[in-house]
DNA sequence: ACCTGAACACCGTTCAAGT
DNA sequence: ACCTGAACACCGTTCAAGT
């Protein structure tokens, strides 16, 4: 009887098989994400990169939501959350610190997708609410006000990062979006002074604009009515 | 050799079967979605109701993108614009126009999700967004930033609206959303005057308060901000 | 306890072929 | 032009069975 021949040979086929575990999983859909991004982040798909079945993930991750949100965790390690103990004014500190959150969810709108509906509670994201807070406190901005603003704030930041997410099941190439901006752009051209002249006055203007620009502008127009409306 | 005995049969079976139209198609979807919700709205599943294969959608719809947003546009036509010609004060009755499109959109949040993610671009909120901006006109907000905050205003409804969509694959019970909601506020709880002060110091205020009152303070602050804050 | 094969119940979209 | 059957290439999740 010759012994096993083929367990130890397949066993070294591949670079190596690590167990399962929920670091490694999150670790490895963090990868797959940056390397084909997040519409291909499916439990099967991972699972395939995990040379296993997508039944195993279900060991360490209750569902695709929660698999999506331990990786948005995961990403917003990265945000810049210096601003916060650094000396100036602190409206322009906080605006960089949600800029920053802001830039991150740009380079996976997907994610910032997600983020919309499953209210996420990791770690990393206590820590931008905790930062938030403490600009917002420093602002004398009252308790009340800054727990509300809170939310204000880093919806408006999530849901303009979301806009730039590519549509379920679009080709890869994605000119949906391109072609959104054209039907809106033909319908307010189409506006004329008498059927509906709001939009034929604005014309060009209402699509007009950096996205940078209205981000900005958009965090100061929240700061200031935070700063001007009682609850 | 009988003739054809079958034909005239099967012909009668069912009702009817309309021919295939557009507008036939995006009614039904209309009436499905009424029934069984966004997510049975897929093309298979209205290619069943209307008694065809999914193929045979395509002659008259792109593709599920373009069926949502038909169907968005198609719920649009019920919110209430009669405030636009109603005396009284302009903010008062721009708030009552968002209120009457939020509430639409909280009937139907995965709608609301579509809307964030694929521009929308029909008649119904072409109608709505002229709506909005004669009321800004009224007010006198220049035109400048009346082309952005009608951004900011609708996203906010939008974006408010799509935060209840139910997860994607979720089960039907849905305890998903209670779910997150535990797990922030288990987070929150869990933060000491150490840890993250600014987190511990406004405790249960930070997740207090009805959706309904945050939603007109998200308003004021929008309409306060715009007021304050030039381009 | 952890892992898996296999199944269940679905998806969107395309395309060659028919009428 | 309009419509379709069939296929391609996927999904999430569960469950009984194995180790």
């Amino acid at each position: 009887m010759t012994a096993h021949p083929d367990a130890p040979r397949s066993r070294r086929e591949r670079p190596a098989k690590p167990a399962l575990s929920r670091s490694g999983i999150v670790a490895t859909a963090v990868e797959l994400m940056r390397s084909e991004g997040l519409q291909r982040v499916t439990m099967r798909r991972l699972a395939q990169e995990l040379d296993t079945g997508p039944a195993s993930l279900y060991v360490y991750v209750r569902n695709t939501a929660e698999l999506h949100a331990a990786v948005l965790d995961d990403l917003l390690g990265s945000v810049d959350l210096t601003p916060v103990t650094t000396p100036g004014d602190w409206q322009d500190r906080l605006v960089a610190v949600l800029t920053s959150y802001t830039d991150l969810l740009f380079a996976h709108p997907g994610l910032a997708q997600s983020a919309l509906v499953a209210r996420p509670s990791g770690e990393r994201y206590l820590d931008l609410v905790e930062a938030v807070l403490a600009l917002l406190a420093e602002g004398g901005v009252p308790g009340d006000r800054a727990s509300w603003a809170l939310d204000l704030l880093l919806q408006f930041a999530t849901a303009t990062a979301a806009e730039h997410a590519p549509r379920a099941g679009a080709a890869s190439g994605d000119g949906t979006r391109a072609e959104d901006w054209d039907a809106l752009a033909a319908a307010v051209r189409g506006a004329t002074a008498d059927t509906r002249p709001q939009l034929a006055a604005l014309g060009a203007d209402l699509l007009a604009g950096p996205g940078e620009a209205r981000l900005a502008w958009g965090f100061r127009v929240l700061l200031n009515g935070v700063l001007h409306t009682p609850r």
